[in-house]
DNA sequence: GGAAGTATGTGACTAAGTCACAAAGCCGGA
DNA sequence: TCCGGCTTTGTGACTTAGTCACATACTTCC
């Protein structure tokens, strides 16, 4: 149990839940653990159950038929698969796939404790729904990006997403083409016109920022 | 009441509310109108309450900075406005705009409201987070089509979907273009091709489709 | 009938995606 | 260590899509 209550603590939104729905989700739910690659939801996989993830990152994607992949969000430790849980609560198949990108540990909410917690509490309520509304603004975003950013900006700013602050990524060409929906050949020469003009030093599975202000000033023009 | 009574048989997923239920929606819902054109929800425009669609059609869609526009989904009379609400009780803002594309009747169920009905009934839960994945799937699918499809599938379909199984649609080719999220030009030009082969004609405001089973074998591409 | 406004057509150009293939880097086994 | 196979990257040639500028045509209404 006080295993239990230090992973309640991962989640800022579910901290002040009273302590009757507390006992309620300790009871009901499960951490279970996956290793990297493996596929958690799916076509025709639909999802049994609300997860809380406590440790590792989950990327939801689409691919197309002619093989070309979008990466539409990631989830993240102390966030939750809001989405699939309204398919789940909608009986509807989930259209997207989710895919382990580390070895995961989360918690398992099956569908009718998560019902019988979004009655009983307020703040469940508001944990699920803000994480809802969090996805849906972000899928809302990667529309208008998709629709009419150019692609020279949105490769700047994933770049820099992928940083994460420090100046080398290690990644391949292919992948970040699959995080932006379009073709590694697009990022090839995006690329070369960045080290070009000095921003970028490019290797094998490997990308060094030399000029992060440059980048910054693209990426912000959208 | 029996007025009330009325519209609620228009919601398929509702009409096994429980009485108790039914009453406090009743008694704390308003049925309210709105004339074509207004501006219903949009950005610095938060959605304040819960809408439930009983005639009329709302367009959802996002415009970029440089003027193009794309329709992310309509609701219908039957429907609800199921992203907002997520926006709405995780009260975040909403990205996107709604529009009245007619003169509109819904109901209008206010925040507190709503989740006192997502609190008490089973049947409200299902409405809600059916409606809502009904929405994320379509969402889905969009990306999907923006990211992978050719514009020339893209707007066989749409012309298709416009027409609603009769021969002739009325529109601009600029409101096509910005239900695809396209350039006015690439409609003309792709009108061009189209009407070349015999499938359309195509005047001011106006298209006729000569060929539907050629339409639907391009549309079928995917 | 003409003016103003809206809708459509088109050329020239840039950006992005596709296809085919070459070249370079990496890794494991003989 | 060197070689062969695999993965990753680069590039030319071409097609598709979007942008910009402007011409032309249709409508409406005075």
């Amino acid at each position: 149990m006080s295993q239990e209550a230090e992973w309640i603590d991962q989640f800022a939104g579910l901290k002040r839940l009273p302590p009757d729905v507390v006992d309620i989700l300790m009871r009901n739910s499960a951490v279970v653990s996956l290793p990297s690659g493996s596929r958690i939801y799916g076509p025709g996989q639909a999802p049994k159950s609300y997860l809380l993830l406590l440790d590792g990152s989950v990327r939801v994607q689409q691919i197309s038929e002619t093989g070309r992949e979008i990466v539409l969000y990631r989830v993240s430790a102390g966030e939750s698969c809001a989405l699939t849980t309204a398919c789940l609560m909608g009986y509807e198949d989930y259209p997207a796939e989710a895919i382990a990108e580390t070895d995961i540990h989360a918690v398992a909410i099956p569908r009718t404790t998560f019902e019988e917690l979004i009655a009983r509490s307020h703040e469940f309520r508001r944990f699920v729904f803000t994480a809802f509304s969090t996805r849906v603004t972000n899928l809302f975003r990667i529309i208008e990006e998709i629709a009419f950013s150019r692609m020279d900006i949105r490769l700047a700013h994933k770049i820099l997403e992928l940083s994460h602050g420090a100046d080398d990524v290690t990644s391949t060409q292919q992948q970040i083409a699959s995080e932006l929906g379009t073709a590694r050949e697009v990022v090839s020469r995006i690329f070369a016109e960045f080290q070009r003009r000095g921003w970028l030093a490019v290797t094998r599975g490997h990308i060094k920022i030399n000029n992060r202000p440059a980048l910054e000033r693209l990426a912000s023009e959208h």
